[in-house]
DNA sequence: ACAATAGTGTCTATGAGACAATATGGT
DNA sequence: ACCATATTGTCTCATAGACACTATTGT
């Protein structure tokens, strides 16, 4: 109970002499993998274990568990590992999102999860058999998650939200060749809210995020031209945000 | 090394029946604590003990060390007692900065570290005896870190310059009253950089962000109006960054 | 009166919002 | 020709940057 007080003096000595026998929290990495799907932004969410023992049994739970201290060289590598276990996919985006611990959070003692948010294309994605994409509706998942995972998807939300304001990020969840309108529409899909044809337009063209292909997609109207995530896989960021309406 | 992979696969399921005998990465937490000091950026280090087995003997550190299951609620109520521990402050401005975690990060074996910043008015601290200041220069401390901490000090840097852009922040590095000049002085040597005097005003005042107080700062030139924080503690975002100038 | 800093005003440039106008394919 | 959507242009407004100007104290 106390007596372990003293090795948390002092960076993270353990003010005797090594001594590392006390409880430790349960470590695990969770991911917040969006995509847009059907018009709709999405996350990847699985089903938990049926087990008698186990914390909520079948219920929705964001993709992820105990970080391997054999396998998992850093957090970034076992986020990484967990989104091509389930989605197939390498190197998209992929960012840190937070971490969530607490004595109350995990029915099986103090736990502590780091939380990490990807953003990839629907169409480069083979999902294992146990995992599927579930709508966002009014901000959030329409079902309830196990753990806090509703928070957590909560609030990866609302950094995607955020961030959209004033950055690149949707370049990310665009296929390989993409048309700006489709582009567009994914901002608006993410903000929930139409956007200025002529403003984004010279926003996103100035940002040098994107560089036209030699082809057109053709339609049931004028041809629009293709581009293609430019540079490296860096997001661009605004100096201004897209004005909010109110 | 692996058998334990299993207990990974899906939310953070046990995967069998509860099976928790494995081993656990060390679980700490550190905090970034900054204030304004002599016209300076500084940041709280204390110092590493000097026992034969200890990481980093005596190296400079930032304050931080083990969650302690039994003492801890929760992460954010661990940082905030390391900070009150060492500052006796209480409830500044105190945010979540990120994890690092791996397998090489301390000789003792795989840790995670959950890191926090916070803001706080220098005048308002009593730091312990082995607590102290130590200016930010060149975008780091001159001193050489224990573990990782010189990265998650560069991090929190980043992420303190990057903020003060288009946040108030700066304000919670204030002292109780102060003047408008005053606080510009604080987002200059932060951004390190000049702020346009005019704009500067024109932005701070109309985010209601600080509300007058009925006196007046005097000194050997025309007096300056004195200013407090105004609302709850929250951070106010502007939707335009300054514009950096290149 | 003068120095020094606080605070305001003026002019210009940039980029967003609104929305109109034009372009180009399929049918 | 007509429809539908892509792409460009025009006009106005808000705000930052540059910088000049005014205001108010102590000495």
């Amino acid at each position: 109970m106390a007596g372990q007080d003293r090795v948390q003096e002092t960076g993270k000595g353990s003010g005797k002499s090594g001594q590392l026998d006390f409880p430790r929290p349960l470590t695990t990495v969770d991911v917040v993998i969006f995509t847009i799907l059907d018009d709709r932004l999405q996350v990847l969410l699985v089903q938990r274990p049926a087990g008698e023992e186990e914390p909520y049994p079948q219920a929705l739970a964001l993709p992820g568990g105990f970080v391997d201290v054999a396998k998992d060289r850093d957090l970034a590598a076992c986020a990484a590992r967990k989104l091509k276990e389930k989605t197939g996919v390498t190197s998209p985006y992929l960012e840190q999102l937070g971490s969530w611990g607490s004595a109350v959070r995990d029915p099986r003692g103090w736990s502590a999860t780091h939380a990490y948010f990807a953003l990839i294309p629907a169409d480069a994605s083979a999902l294992t058999s146990d995992a599927r994409w579930h709508p966002i509706v009014g901000g959030r998942a329409k079902e309830k998650l196990a753990f806090d995972h509703g928070d957590i998807l909560a609030s990866a939300i609302q950094r995607l939200r955020n961030k959209v304001e004033y950055t690149s990020l949707p370049a990310f969840l665009m296929p390989a060749e993409f048309t700006l309108p489709d582009l567009q529409r994914v901002y608006e899909i993410v903000l929930d809210r139409p956007l200025e044809k002529s403003a984004f337009r010279t926003r996103i063209l100035s940002a040098d995020m994107i560089e036209p292909v030699a082809k057109m997609r053709r339609g049931p109207n004028r041809p629009a031209q293709l581009y293609r995530l430019a540079k490296g896989r860096e997001p661009v960021y605004f100096v201004r945000t897209f004005n909010p309406p109110e």
